[in-house]
This record gives structure tokens, sequence and C-alpha cells, in this order.
DNA sequence: TTGTATAATGCAACCGGTTGCATTGTTCTG
DNA sequence: CAGAACAATGCAACCGGTTGCATTATACAA
């Protein structure tokens, strides 16, 4: 039995040592201060007395607290599919950040509430926000810009405000999807869209548009419906689209979630996928290689979105270096068109 | 414009209020020993002068965090719908610990590494640890026990090592499963489990084998398979039932992943779910209601877990009350069976 | 040899809270 | 009215690190 008692301060490891606590301190932390043998001899029992640093300690005196807050707002009270986006970039997130030496809170806030920040931030809890809140993210961002907290938000930064952000390519996104549909002799593509308020959405449909103008066709205002991202309004928009248009042969929906309701109307409407109606949906969640069948998507390269998401935060706040960065997405053709 | 400059200590309160920090400090934290109009007039002046107390100092005087570590291991270096059961846990997990004034800290360790532990808690940045890493997760909740860390498992208890738990009734799922495909008048009934020496399991096979008995059936090791909870483990093993039973008229799926994975198989094979074939799902993820057919399966109370896994946590903490929950779970039949 | 860079270490204050104990002022009891 | 009990507050130490500014020792130049 190795008596690893009271071996648990830098004081302990200085009597040991027979120098003072500065000395343990910088010898720790590398300071050039110190001598090559001296650090050596005290990092070597620091080792073998399996010291750890308190970290609330460094926290008070370093006055950061290398921590990172992901908020994100949880559509049902719980998780969910809906929020499985936000889930897998968490993944990403939390190894850029643990690679870096930060930890992850998790925080969920209500949508429109926007004090949260302080009791985080002014607290000393966390040094930044990552910002994945899908409603009301602009308000948001917006007191987040006026306290001056530090930030990095997921989607089009707001083109008023000049705050860090990333986001998928989505005019880029927009068209390969509705360029595949086109190739593969579509005729009438409706656009099931997010909320139209939504730069996101806005940008998806442009690509939309510059597809179809590119084969010199325009847009046909009774091949656009809008949802609001939930499983439920997905199947409302399809109905509202095949009610509208009923001989519609294609649609681009703008996330895997709402794509799957649209699949599941359609087929409830005796037509089937992709013969009668081709669907291509958006995000490229994990479910869309599970569904049934098997859905074409546009991929966001989740993986490497959370790891910028983590990487750009951390570079402002240590330079404070404003960055937006738009990340390439590619086409993924399954079955379903 | 207020100046809010400046007022960031209590010691900065103590000043306007005419007191000393003490008095402050235990003013905010509604001190007996404080008179009642004191009190309140050092309270009503941190509230205009929007004081947040420093969080770091205050853990470090308390030498606790108010953090708790939410563990977990990712299949494949990401989040994905494997990872789905855990994520929905942990959203109850959040909502248990912030309604009890405690932070959650997203945790992600390498599975066959248990150092993790000490690098959390001895530095004092956690309280306890919620463990929900499912390779390994005996080897893991040894190594706590033996440091005698704080932590509560998702799963059933290790029956030799005292540490609190919180598992779904697995038992009773294994046997609502089949007792729901027997009822539906089928015949051969197989198993596709997850890891075999895994606990919960086990139950689940005893909850299968208990209403088999009921009605005078035995075990035929032709419809017994193990997968190791992926996607493609769950379509191999349908593959090898169908190829050592090829008369199997329902399966009982251990995961809805894995049960969605069995589905294709099955389709692929030109058989219908669920005429010719009923399929049972676990969990009650939220695709299972996406999926198609819809998933019938056993519930877990997610919501409900992840609350009991915060609470009792946090009650251990404060007394040492070793508990172990059993949550139940309840059938939902939807179209596959 | 004396003076002066230069390298290595220690002292003590500070980060912003909490808390045991002493102190002061009041009220109650005998 | 003295003495005790009690309520309200202040003092100062402490939690465990970091760091500016001495201080000491050694080397090197004049």
């Amino acid at each position: 039995m190795m008596k690893k008692k009271s071996i648990k301060t830098i004081a302990d490891i200085a009597r040991l040592a027979g120098v003072s606590k500065s000395t343990v301190s910088r010898a720790l932390n590398d300071s050039p201060l110190i001598g090559d043998e001296t650090k050596e001899r005290i990092r070597a029992l620091a080792r073998q007395h399996n010291f750890r640093i308190n970290v609330p300690a460094r926290q008070l005196s370093l006055r950061q607290s290398h921590t990172i807050a992901f908020v994100t707002h949880a559509f049902h009270k719980e998780f969910s599919v809906a929020d499985l986006f936000g889930l897998e970039i968490m993944g990403g997130v939390s190894n850029g950040l643990s690679a870096n030496g930060y930890d992850m809170l998790v925080v969920h806030v209500n949508p429109r509430e926007t004090e949260w920040a302080h009791n985080y931030l002014d607290t000393g809890r966390v040094d930044g926000f990552i910002l994945m809140t899908s409603t009301r993210k602009s308000d948001h961002i917006q007191a987040l810009v006026e306290m001056g907290a530090p930030f990095i938000a997921w989607g089009p930064p707001k083109p008023d405000l000049s705050h860090c952000s990333v986001t998928g390519d989505n005019v880029s996104g927009g068209k390969l999807a509705t360029e595949h549909l086109i190739r593969s002799g579509r005729r009438r593509i409706a656009f099931l869209g997010g909320p139209p308020e939504e730069l996101e959405i806005q940008h998806r449909f442009q690509g939309y548009e510059m597809a179809l103008q590119a084969v010199g066709k325009s847009i046909d205002s009774a091949l656009l419906a809008h949802g609001d991202f939930t499983d439920t309004s997905g199947a409302v928009a399809m109905r509202n689209l095949l009610e509208q248009a009923p001989n519609l042969d294609a649609v681009f929906v703008n996330s895997d979630l709402m794509a799957i309701e649209a699949m599941k109307v359609i087929r409830e409407q005796g037509r089937r996928v992709p013969e009668d109606i081709a669907v291509v949906g958006y995000d490229d969640l994990s479910i869309a290689a599970h569904c049934n069948p098997p859905l074409t998507t546009i991929r966001q390269n989740i993986p490497l979105a959370g790891r910028l998401l983590a990487q750009n935060l951390l570079q402002y706040l240590q330079t404070g270096v404003v960055t937006n960065t738009s990340i390439p997405v590619e086409l993924i053709v399954r079955r379903s068109a």
C-alpha cells in the first residue's frame, strides 16, 4: 500500500522537494525560469505521488475556466430525433475541445430568454459559448453580441453583426440537390423548406432557383411549401404540396426528418418513392441511411463542422480574430432519388 | 448608461452596503445569522447591480464543484444513431441536474482506459459521474468502486459490488415482448440479443424464456443469435437466424437499431414484415416511430431514467445512501408486430 | 578585486469566495 | 441592576493555485 494521502497540493510537493510553492508551480507549468534538473526532480515527484492540480484554484487564479458551454435548445424538453443534428455536431465539438484541453459543459436554454449567458460568463464558469439553438437563434446572437460575450454560432452569420460562425454551404446544397433531380429527368420539382425567415433556408432556396434557371425554368409558387423542421410539420407541408400541385414528380426537403415524414405521406397517397416522386433530404443524419427507402440527401460534414466550431472559437478567445467559415456539402445518392 | 463596472465581488457589495464581506456572503446564502432587514438590503443591492458570484472561487472555498460528468463512449469517434439511446438519456439527466443547480460536463472516454476518473475527480472539476459507457462498462465500474469515486451507472448493478444504479426492468421487457408475439399467434419466435455476457441481455433472455415456458414451450437454440448493438451486427445476426431457422415467424430484437437493420434483411430475402415475420425492438428510440413499418418495441422511460440518474446520484453525494432502482418498461404496439 | 549581468529561487500578495471565533449591542432573568 | 443569554456583525484565516518583485548565487567583464 502506498500512502497517497496528503499529497494533494503543490505546497506538499514543495515540502518534499525542499523548494517553495512558486518553484513547484513554475516547474509544472514548464516555466523557463526554473533550472532543468530542479524542474525534472519536481516533476518526477509529482508523477510518483500522482499529484493532480486543483482546477478551481487554477481557474480562480487565472480567471479563466478552460470550459466552453455548448448551448442548445431541445425541442421537446427532451432530446429526440429532431435534435439529432445538433447532437451529432456535439460529438465533433467535444473532440475538438478536449484535444485543446478544454471541457464542454452542455447547457439547455429557454429559447426566449437571453439572461442565461450572464449566468455562465459573468460567474466565470465558462470562457465562451457554442451556439446551436435553432429557434430564435437570431435573438440570442443579438444578445450575445451586445453583451460582448465570446461565442461562435452554427449557421450563416447575421449580416449586420460581427461574430464568429461556421455554416454549411447552403447555396451549393440547394443547387446540388436540385441539379440531381433535374439530371434524373424530373420536371416538376417542389421545394419543401424550413422557416422561410431563416437565412439558411433562403440560401438553399437560392441554390434551388439557380439550378432551375440554369435549365431555363422558373419558380412555380405552387411547388413551394415550408415547415418548421418538426416531423409533423413536414407531413403537413407535403400534404399541401400534393394538393397544390398533384402532378409534381420530385421534392427537395430541407431536412432528413421532414423528408422521412414526407415519404410517409407520399406512400399514404398511393404514390411510390422514387418511381412516382423522388425525394432528396438534407443533413445526412445517421437515420437517413437506415430509413426505407434509404434517403438521398445532402451531407453536411458534421465532424468537420464540430471541429471547426471548437477550434475557431478557441482561436477567437486567444487572438480576437473573427472567422466566418463555410464548409462544403456533398450529395449522397441512395434510393429515394 | 449605468455603470455596471467594478461591481464584481462581494467585497464591492460590502463596501456599498457598509458591511463586511462575511455579512454579504451570509446574506446571499440566506444564513440565519443575518438580520432580516440587512439581508434584504444586501440582496437588493446585489440585484440592482446585477452581481453574479464567482463560481470558481466558491468551488475552491467549498471544495465542491456542483458539476457532474456524464461519461460516455461514442462508438465511432463521433456520435451517431448507435449512441442515440445514451444521448436521449443525456437530455433527461441534464434536466435533472440543472433542476438541482448542478452543471453537466460531457466526457468521452477511451473504453479501455480507467485513468480518466482521477483527472476529473482528484482535480476537483466534478463531484461525481454518471456512467453510460457501453463497452467494457464492467471494468469501469470496478475501477470507480476501487477508487471510491461517487458515481451512478445505467444498467443492472454488478452483483458483487455495491454501487448506485438505475436500470430498466429487463426481465419484464423480454417477457412483454415475447408474450405479445405469442398472443398474436406466432409459433417460432427468435431472440436476437446483444452481447451475451451483459447482464441486461441475460435478463431479457430470462423474460423471453419465462414467457415461452408459460405456454409450455422450450428454448430452441437455432432461434438464438447475438449482435453487439451496431447496425451491421444486427444485419449479420438476422441473416444467420434466417439460415439456421428459415421457418421462424417472429423475432425479438434487443435494440431498435438492430431491429431496423433486421427488417431490412428480412425484406431483402423476400419476406414481409409483419405478415411473414413479426419484429419487436427494444428502447423505443425516437427513430422507432419514424421507420417503415413503424416498429413495435419495448419502451424504456427515458426521461424518467435520466431524472433518476441525476437525482439518485445527488442523493448519494449528500447522504451516502446506495440506491439500485429498476424502472418499469412498457410495450408499444405499432405496425411491425 | 570590485562591479555587474544573468540564472535560479523565494516571499508575499492576490484571485473571490466561506466560516470559526471574537466582539458588540440587546434583551431577559433573578 | 448585575449577569447571562442571545442576536447580529466583523476579523482574519483558509481554500490551492499564480506571479511581480525581491533576493541570492554564480559567472564574467573591467
